[in-house]
This record gives C-alpha cells, sequence and structure tokens, in this order.
DNA sequence: GATACATCCTCTAGTTACTAGAGGATCAAG
DNA sequence: CTTGATCCTCTAGTAACTAGAGGATGTATC
C-alpha cells in the first residue's frame, strides 16, 4: 500500500493533482488508513498513469473518462476509442498547421527586425497591420 | 464614432471581450454617449486590432502590454519587441516538437486499431503502458 | 405616442485542469 | 519527546475569456 506521496513521486503527477481527479470520479476512491491517510494500491497506480500519459497527448478529461471506461470493458468494440483518439488526431493536425504558419510568422518578424527603433519594428509593424502578416486562421486553443 | 458592436464586428472581436480588455487597462476607456454607452474611435479599433492579431499569433497579455507600450514610443529602441517575439518563437517551437511527437502516436494507435475489440486494442494498450510510446516530454501549455 | 425588438449597461459566476496556500493533524526518526 | 516531513480538508487563484441575469436605452414601425 502507497501513500499518495508514493504514487505521485512513482507516476510523475502532483499530490494535488491526484486528489483532483479523484474528486473528479477519474480515480476510485482509495481506502484510507486508521488516521484517514489514503492508501493505494496497483490499480490505482496503473490508472493514474494512464490518465497522465492519455494527457500528455492531449486528451481531454472527459475523453479520458471515456476511454478508462472502455478500458473496463475489454468485451467492447473498441471503435469509440478509435473515434477519439481520430479526433485528436485531426485536432493535433490543424494545430499543426496553424503553429506552423505561426512559426513561419515569427522568424519573418524576429528577421526583419534589425534591432532599431521601434519606429521601423518589423514586429510592431507586422502586429499593427494585418496585410503585412500572412496567417488568417483565428488560433484555436489545442 | 462606433458602438461597441459596430466595432466587435469590425475587428471580430466579442463584445465582452472587449470589455474585458478595457477593464485589464489594455484598452482605454473611451467617452461615452450621454446614457453611458460606449463610444470608440479609430485609435481604439487600431488597438484592438493589433491585440487581437498578437493574441492570434499566440502573444499572452503581459506579452501584448509591453508591445503596445513599446509601439506608443517609436523612439525607443525595439529590442524588448525582438525579445519577447524570440521568446514566442522558441515557446511555439517547442510546442511544435512536441505536437509533431503527438501525431506520430496518435497515426501509430489510430493504424494499430483494426477496430477489433478493446481487448486487443491497440489505443488502450499504448496508453496503458508508457513504454509503448515514444512521448517523454511532458506536454507543456502553449 | 405606443409597441417591439435590438443593443447596451453592470455584475456575477462559469469554463479547463489544475496549483497554491492556510490551518491543522499525524507519522517516523533520533 | 521533539523535530521535520507528510498528510488532511477547504478555499481561492490561474488565463483569457464567455455566458447569463436583470435592467436601461435606442430605433423602427404602426
Amino acid at each position: 500500500m502507497l501513500t499518495i506521496g508514493a504514487v505521485a513521486k512513482q507516476t510523475g503527477l502532483k499530490i494535488p493533482t491526484i486528489r483532483f481527479y479523484e474528486a473528479e470520479g477519474l480515480l476510485p476512491a482509495p481506502p484510507r488508513s486508521g488516521s484517514g491517510r489514503r492508501l493505494y494500491g496497483d490499480r490505482h497506480v496503473r490508472r493514474l498513469s494512464f490518465i497522465r500519459h492519455a494527457r500528455q497527448l492531449g486528451f481531454e478529461l472527459p475523453q479520458i473518462r471515456g476511454l478508462l471506461e472502455l478500458s473496463e470493458h475489454p468485451d467492447r468494440p473498441c471503435g469509440q476509442a478509435d473515434t477519439i483518439a481520430e479526433a485528436n488526431l485531426r485536432a493535433v493536425q490543424a494545430r499543426l498547421k496553424q503553429l506552423r504558419a505561426l512559426e513561419r510568422e515569427l522568424k519573418r518578424m524576429v528577421a526583419g527586425c534589425a534591432a532599431g527603433n521601434a519606429e521601423r519594428c518589423r514586429i510592431i509593424e507586422v502586429l499593427s497591420d494585418h496585410r503585412l502578416c500572412k496567417i488568417d486562421a483565428p488560433c484555436q486553443q489545442a
């Protein structure tokens, strides 16, 4: 049986985050010691690793909820998981496209800035006049 | 003189967002009509466009504050703007790197999932076992 | 002039996924 | 027995908005 601190070390999550996941219903409440401390087993650790990993891959908590439920019913067809992952892939690809355009634009800005005065600073200039910029798509959050 | 609704249309910002920027001190409070409605001029519109554009390019509000101040003093050296833009570029490039790794991983997951049962679903598998995944770096927010 | 509907005002609270801190109890080591 | 680490709960804060309540105006039509 592991304390919350040990689990945090093993999983790489912070202690409040683990408690947060419990409150959110992503992690079943573990048994407690006589004095009320949480005591985790391997199943908890595995589940937390799953969550952390999915988060690293850009899944959001509601999606992870779905994946977790799926992983508990190995008999179900996994089309759902596929759908979730594909939606994620598309979102990632869209964001990549935006970020690449963004990178080009920032490079252009930085390159054009000859460290002179703000008066002829390309960065300020580009920001002031959208026509100087090649980016049209709004910048959605990932 | 434009109403807030007209300004919203011109700039592409939502009405509450414009008020939000005013409350944040990014936009000077405009004069009001007899009944208390905000009345904007061209300078406000230009400033809001600047802010929106910078947001699209991924700058954060504190950074934008700096850029705005700089743009008001064309005599100042623009090294600061350069620094801000470069920091942004680096952040974007880091995010790009992560996202590319993510894309690879998601592709692998989706490709490996032949829509069978969850029992042998590669997606669940990969998420359950970090060793199957090539991503190590934590996923920082943009 | 009355009515309807759009637009505006302020203020509060909600969003996501945590993170930080207060204030207090308990544990393990020396 | 004391010290310092770890744990508990609870509240509030983060970024950058967004949504909604409740109410006051503006404008167009009859």
